[in-house]
DNA sequence: TATTGTTATACTCTATAACTATA
DNA sequence: TATAGTTATAGAGTATAACAATA
């Protein structure tokens, strides 16, 4: 291993550090993704539907091609996590709508990544809210929402 | 989703913030790979290959299996930014080498990846010093180094 | 016998293009 | 004609298992 890396680490910094927990919480997401038997992208998949959205949101969402969606949501619903609603206004569109058993299950997706993260492990309150007020102002034009329920 | 969003997000919080931002800096980082014609393992491995480390060693820096360092390997070396020599000690092993060529293209990735990062636009100077305090505090018992040049 | 690296193979993630039903 | 979703297919990333050479 190392060899003067004090030196080598102060020059990386930062864009460094940002990789480095990039990865790590990858890793963290992948691990608790398939406690749940789900894997990453169907978690977040899970984790990102409202009720009622239309695919092509989710895709919009999730940052990925529409055809992607359809393999995502049809492991989904075959799990009885998803449903596909028509659109009573649109006969193209399918509304994505989480079951009871999907919304129990991202519930308890929630609290495991919560409560096994790394952050759970190695920052104090203080520190957090320090560390969420950073990450917010790094995500500044990131818009959240997806339709939401009633 | 549930609705009254505020509650929501803000139970959400740190870890999905940290999410989001694992995200990004993918995004960002597989960006500026490509602007290289470097993949992201590539780029990563490039980023991560010191003077003279066996393959397994990679391997086990990149969190990955040796197999997969094979092709990686070949396909830096097919551009000559990368080495394999024979280690005179033990014939089994090939230690990697960063060409010179190797060598100019990481440290212009690296300014690259800090240049164009969100971090850059985002963040201040005392911002980022802060940042970069609890994320190592957060990488706490990570291992950085990879053999370095002598 | 254990270890380094390679090859063959297979599975997941994801995009592109062509298609259908509808608008 | 344009849009929502699907299907077929292909490529990138990665692991597992079997293997060769060396220790």
């Amino acid at each position: 291993m190392a060899g003067r890396s004090d030196q080598v680490d102060s020059e990386r910094g930062l864009e460094y550090l940002l990789l480095e927990v990039t990865r790590q919480m990858h890793d963290h997401f992948e691990r608790v993704s398939e406690q749940f038997g789900l894997t990453p992208p169907q978690a977040t998949a899970l984790r990102r539907m409202g009720c009622g959205a239309p695919q092509r949101e989710l895709a919009e969402h999730m940052g990925c091609d529409a055809s992607y969606i359809t393999g995502l949501v049809d492991a989904l619903e075959a799990r009885d996590l998803v449903e596909r609603q028509p659109d009573p206004k649109d006969r193209r569109i399918k509304q994505l709508v989480v079951t009871e058993k999907g919304a129990l299950m991202r519930e308890q997706l929630r609290r495991a990544l919560l409560a096994e993260s790394p952050l759970a492990t190695y920052l104090d309150q203080g520190e957090k809210r320090n560390l969420a007020a950073l990450l917010q102002k790094l995500l500044a034009g990131y818009t959240d929402s997806l339709s939401e329920c009633p």
